[in-house]
DNA sequence: CTACATCCTCTAGCGACTAGAGGTGCAAGA
DNA sequence: TCTTGCACCTCTAGTCGCTAGAGGATGTAG
């Protein structure tokens, strides 16, 4: 039974103070018992789902998504098809960024090496943005 | 002299006709001349200054970076090292997002492989989220 | 002349926080 | 006991880059 104030809860779960008080205000959280003097006081078990959030927003889950996520781990028997399927769509949207980030560092990288470091009218950066048409890979 | 109208101008660019208002409002683009009632009138160089912030946009470079940008390109004769310092700056920042990402991609795929679709008492997905022990990488 | 698309301004909303104002609680040292 | 000083409380408003909608004016084709 060691409860903890808010401040040490966010030292332990790397959930910053302001920011665990907004999850208790969207509902991610359950709003914590009170100490006497009105302060927030949390179970090792509200700790514990401090860091799965934490771990899920990381992990670039969205709040809608975490919100699911934590109502499938309320319920441990049920079958876990829409947690795997959550996790599986968040993979898609992942790969699909690697990809569009990866042509972007060629096109950041044509810029930077092109450029003679002159004067702007001949500055390669300046004219690539302004002509799409030079761009190596046209997917962005 | 073929002025165009927003929505032409949209067309052309890429860019929504709110989002080109918007522009205007935080001053990225200058407020056209208007017809007799009242609609903004184009010319092809605002396109052209239009055609460049999408492209800027897509490559993933913040408004205030953008404004730099058009303030440079509207003075041909100055040195671009800072057009230069903008686009590394940039790809720094595209590199570091790769890298955290295909690390994130590991553990989704790590969480996705090892779920056996049974109940949520058994999901991996579950587990690795409330347990960051399990990652492979500890650096996100 | 009448539809109907397009344009106008203005305000409010999105997600996921973050910052700040203005006030209270609490533990430790003098 | 008093005071210092940090951590806590609530509440509102701001961040970024748009996007949506209300409510009305303009422009064009049939």
């Amino acid at each position: 039974m060691k409860k903890i104030t808010i401040g040490e809860a966010a030292r332990q779960s790397g959930v910053k103070v302001p920011t665990i008080r907004y999850y208790e205000g969207i509902g991610l959280l359950r709003a914590p018992s009170r100490s006497d003097g009105n302060q927030r006081s949390y179970e090792p078990s509200d700790l514990k789902r401090l860091i799965f959030i934490r771990h899920a927003r990381e992990l670039g889950f969205e709040v809608e998504a975490i919100r699911t996520l934590l109502s499938l781990q309320d319920n441990p028997l049920q079958p876990c098809a829409s947690a795997d399927a959550i996790a599986k769509a968040r993979l898609v949207e992942v790969e699909q960024r690697i990809r569009s980030l990866t042509a972007l560092k060629a096109e950041l990288e044509m810029m930077v090496e092109g450029c003679v470091h002159g004067r702007v009218d001949q500055c390669r950066v300046i004219e690539v943005l302004a002509d799409h048409g030079q761009c190596a890979h046209h997917g962005h």
